[in-house]
DNA sequence: ACGTTACTTTTTAAAGC
DNA sequence: GCTTTAAAAAGTAACGT
């Protein structure tokens, strides 16, 4: 088994879509909404930031949502509940309790050692490093589906997972890759 | 039928305009950077392969044509930044930069088959700042121990080729200012003086005080 | 030559062009 | 494909002083 007890993964930002099962008339809906945007013209959805929990939401006439920057499920839960208690209060009827989907999770984390991206650029597949246009490697995880940015400080940045298991479970797989190919030996590299 | 025949035609014709116009975008483009006719070649057999595969949908013909000269300058050890390719481009750089991943994901063109050694731009850098072979030498040195020293990850090759060949000119007496270097290599001055100030400093290099 | 702000990369949904 | 939103990583860029 990998050795991932130096490997530390902290969420940034996540993602959501939901459902609030309700037509929405954004005219009125920006009304009650304080911190909030509305410009049909350059974007079809009311842009609304909440400071509680500290999220931003993207509210559509359809009654669908996207809520972002969240760290963790339940400030999307508040947000969500936030958000109908204040559309109630302005008379939007609900046909049933929301539904909400997280779409994608964002985590920043370290492997506890650092790189030399070249080595693993040469020897790790399926993975991009360009150094003239990004400073770290973009490996991409099949199963589950995640991208993992790997920089020379062994920081990462796991993005695309559904949930923290399956970014667990990516970057075993990177590890498990990086190990593989002999990336992992302590420290030893060429040219 | 005659109908199928007739859209059979159509295709190919359209096929071929396209072809004919990505191959003259090629010309132009290999002719204004005076880019070797192998270059050229490699750069028109990436395009065709690219189109045999599909590769182009979504994508301006342009876009692709300046991903593949900037691919093929890779393949062949060519140094070429992104920044003169772009430059007679007509699309920007971000676009070129994405056709470029994108091919070179599905040509499998592997960061080990695209890896051009820092000496290779040292040569060209030096060229167009007319420096001698010894600060060549010295440039591609510090470069090696830089390396060794693991100071080079993820940062700009460009970048750290430039401030070799800046500390290298001051030591050994053909000095060439931060902005001429920073010119050639298509990077901010600024740039230059961050490694210009972590070579120095990490690899202990004693500059004169010019 | 500073500092600050901003952009590069990745991910993801929403409705409409 | 684009538009908008959030967030980190580390590097480079573009402002202003």
């Amino acid at each position: 088994m990998v050795d991932t007890s130096k490997v530390k993964l902290r969420i940034e930002n996540i993602v959501a879509s939901v459902d609030l099962f309700a037509q929405l008339d954004l005219e009125k809906v920006i009304e009650i909404c304080p911190n909030s945007k509305y410009n049909p013209e350059e974007f079809p959805g009311i842009i609304c930031r909440f400071d509680d929990p500290k999220v931003a939401l993207l509210i559509f006439s359809s009654g669908k949502l996207v809520v972002t920057g969240a760290k963790s499920v339940e400030d999307i839960e508040r947000a969500v509940g936030k958000l109908v208690q204040m559309l109630k209060g302005i008379g939007v009827s609900f046909k049933r309790a929301p539904l909400i989907d997280i779409q994608n999770m964002v985590f920043s984390g370290d492997i506890g050692r650092e790189f030399n991206l070249d080595t693993v650029a040469l020897s790790l597949p399926n993975c991009e490093y360009e150094p003239e246009q990004f400073p770290g490697v973009i490996y991409r995880v099949k199963e589950p589906r995640a991208v993992i940015l790997l920089f020379s400080s062994g920081k990462i940045v796991c993005s695309g997972a559904k949930s923290e298991h399956d970014a667990w479970e990516a970057v075993r797989k990177l590890l498990r890759e990086l190990e593989k190919y002999g990336l992992l030996d302590e420290e030893e590299e060429e040219l | 039928r005659l109908r199928r025949w007739q859209s059979r035609l159509r295709v190919s014709d359209a096929a071929e305009r396209n072809l004919a116009f990505a191959l003259s975008e090629l010309d132009r483009i290999t002719a204004q950077l005076k880019l070797p006719k192998h270059v050229e070649e490699e750069a028109a057999r990436l395009y065709r392969e690219a189109v045999r595969r599909g590769l182009i949908r979504g994508r301006s013909i342009e876009s692709v044509i300046a991903a593949c000269v900037y691919a093929a300058c890779r393949l062949l050890k060519v140094p070429r930044t992104l920044d003169e390719i772009s430059d007679i481009s007509r699309v920007d750089k971000k676009e070129i930069g994405r056709s470029y991943r994108f091919i070179a994901r599905n040509l499998n063109l592997t960061p080990k088959k695209l890896f051009v050694k820092p000496t290779d731009y040292v040569n060209k850098f030096a060229d167009e700042l007319g420096l001698s072979e010894k600060v060549r030498r010295k440039a591609v040195e510090i470069l090696e121990e830089a390396y060794r020293k693991g100071l080079t990850s993820g940062k700009s090759p460009a970048g750290l080729v430039a401030a070799a060949l800046y500390i290298a000119s001051l030591l050994e007496g053909e000095k060439r200012t931060q902005r001429e270097v920073a010119e050639v290599a298509r990077v901010t001055e600024v740039t230059v003086r961050n490694r210009y100030k972590e070579l120095v400093e990490k690899l202990g290099i004693k500059v004169p005080i010019a």
